[in-house]
DNA sequence: AACTATTAATAACA
DNA sequence: TTGTTATTAATAGTT
């Protein structure tokens, strides 16, 4: 509809773009509210776009809960299992990670380094010389002037500014009470 | 659309209606997948009629599992259950645990250090030597001739029982056949 | 955000 | 149900 034929595929200039989908977004939820009420349905209608912006619908009699729950017995797709069963795995999945890495910072450390072989011990060592030789270097810096006049001068200065300016606001409070007795 | 014009309430006869509902939810259908590939849109429809019978669409891009997940971080409505809720919070958990351990990773490698002050600092270097020292002492004990008593030289002789036991074998087999003939 | 020329959807009918 | 057609409804491009 509208003047010429329009090809269903991605809209390119993304102002039209996002002026189709907000038309065409009204459009779908006009007709999920005509299809409920001519025909006795229900529907649920959730969408968005690349705003992120979302827009949802649902049937008067029921809500989302009340949908999925059908959406489930209907379907046989188990969306609560499913998450779940999702949410476990991701549980999983980022306890080995953090386990891993809690080893590592344990052989780093010094800690549970009997199991080692050579060539790991030798990673190891590399690996803590070539930390220890980035870490002497960012303290060498930070022990030099320049550090003190990029970065900490200046904040110990705000910090004297702000005593002064309370040093300031007491001795204006003083000169106030002398002028009124 | 169609021949006169139709007002929007109950459509009293029931095939009328059933009729009605089966092209309406093919057009809204339609339009979902439209607005989908028009405007990057992700949609999730579900809906029933009074036969029961349930139809569902979804992008493409997303499952219904998604949708739902954005529907309730957006809405703020909570659709599943505390369990679920439990299950995301102990992954938020660990997941910043997890992050906080690549930073200090990080920090051990002697990346991302711009950040620390001086006591910091130290504190690595001292942590880095005392990793250190215990991991060349590990590497030394390795190297002596104790761990091969204790650990490697077993190994070897195992080893070598396995080769002698195979060369056994083969013997065996030569004298059965020089006794046949 | 309004306005239309057009296409698209569909109500009634077969 | 499926197909056809007269109409209305939606909307693409334009202002």
């Amino acid at each position: 509809m509208g003047r010429g034929k329009t090809e269903i595929k991605r809209i390119e200039n993304s102002s039209n773009r996002q002026v189709t989908y907000s038309k065409r977004k009204n459009g779908i939820i006009k007709k999920a509210k005509e299809i409920t009420v001519l025909c006795d349905a229900n529907v649920s209608l959730v969408i968005y776009g690349s705003s992120g912006k979302m827009h949802e619908y649902c049937s008067p009699k029921t809500d989302l809960i009340d949908m999925l729950d059908r959406y489930q017995r209907l379907s046989g797709n188990k969306l609560w299992d499913a998450k779940h069963e999702n949410l476990q795995s991701e549980i999983d999945r980022i306890k080995k990670e953090n386990e891993n890495m809690q080893i590592e910072l344990r052989h780093l450390g010094g800690e549970d380094i009997s199991s080692l072989n050579y060539e790991e011990l030798i990673a190891y060592e590399d690996a803590l010389e070539n930390g220890l030789t980035s870490i002497r270097e960012k303290k060498a810096s930070k022990c030099s002037i320049d550090t003190y006049i990029g970065d900490e001068i200046p904040k110990i200065m705000r910090k004297h500014e702000l005593v002064l300016q309370e040093e300031n606001k007491h001795l204006m409070f003083l000169v106030a009470d002398i002028c009124d007795t």
